[in-house]
DNA sequence: GCTTTTTATTATCTTTTGTTATCGTTTTGA
DNA sequence: TCAAAACGATAACAAAAGATAATAAAAAGC
């Protein structure tokens, strides 16, 4: 049990790794401590290190005319990064900035990129990385086009991320729900009378 | 040049295959002929099987309280099928329907996930896959999240998504917006006139 | 500890959207 | 070919959301 403990738990609960295979990786960590509102991608620049949160919170927003929209937020043993601009090697659309001090492991996509070309079983990694978000966007997507904006809070507070309710401040959350501050204060009034 | 050369040539456009790799795939291959209106895959049932659209168009529609919201389309050239249902085993939270006569190559997802498992080539195909449909869905996502529905429909009209405007009800558009069909309408009215 | 900044609520006003219904027009299918 | 169904525009009204500003409470920074 060490500090890189977590993030090969998390890896083996998409693959189980040999130790030779964990072993490709491990010379390529490095444990990063990020200040609060310090920033691990940046809109404009090209991604190309992945996170694993050991400790603290992000948010992701885009700029949409000179406006924050925050999309997303990470916890304990998540990876971050600009996926996006990682795999296709563009500028990064969005910017990831520590939501309170923190601590990442980090390592360099390009590791991990040529993992994949020459081990099946990192490269089933890649998959199955690839296929976990894409579900998460696929319910995000199906929930911003088929509920309000009310069943949208509601479903945030009643499921299974209660993370994002108690620790992330609420315009915030209102980005996330694609509603504004002000009127997810009337839905919460709305809400509470209810 | 055959019936299946348009999927050779789709599944290339993300890895190049040895015709060995080819052959593996080929006795798996079936075509099908679709009706308009008939599904391909459907709400609550268990998908099994990818198409690949030959001829003619779908779209793929969810049910919320005992109402279709249609969230997406295909057209010549795209895989179609309930992906998070082949790779969770879940059964289908969305109906595939063909919108038009529709020809197909049709083979079953178990065939590919055994390729997966044996060869490199044919898991860097998943991973590629599964990242382009999630940079697909993070677009659609950011725009739903930052986009007016104003904003979404321009989009649409300027963007290079013309077949959706040129050849798919109006209706079925608006709920690919986040919308109904008389907002859209009025949109439609507004922009016009400007 | 105290000031400044951030955050959340509330009120007002305007704009947009949803809902429902009506009415031509077009498409479909028997 | 002809009746039925689907489609799109529009109107009227209600409900919700956006914009803005004022205020109060909480958190952050020195």
């Amino acid at each position: 049990m060490n500090m890189y403990t977590p993030l090969r738990q998390q890896i083996e609960r998409f693959v189980k790794l040999s130790d030779a295979e964990w072993n490709m990786l491990l010379p390529h960590l490095e444990i990063r401590k990020i200040r609060k509102h310090d920033r691990f991608a940046e809109e404009g620049e090209k991604a190309h290190e992945i996170g694993f949160v050991l400790e603290g919170m992000f948010r992701h927003f885009y700029i949409h005319q000179g406006e924050e929209r925050t999309t997303y937020f990470y916890f304990e043993n998540h990876f971050i990064t600009s996926y996006i601009s990682c795999i296709t090697g563009q500028p990064s659309q969005l910017t990831i900035e520590a939501l309170s001090d923190a601590t990442l492991i980090v390592f360099p996509y390009r590791v991990l990129a040529g993992f994949f070309e020459i081990n099946l079983n990192w490269q089933k990694f890649g998959r199955l990385i690839a296929e976990y978000l894409a579900i998460g966007l696929e319910e995000r997507m199906v929930g911003l086009l088929t509920l309000s904006p009310e069943e949208r809070y509601l479903e945030l507070i009643q499921g299974n991320k209660k993370k994002i309710i108690e620790r992330i401040p609420q315009h915030y959350i209102a980005n996330y729900l694609g509603i504004t501050p002000v009127s997810m204060s009337r839905i919460r009034n709305r809400v509470l009378k209810k």
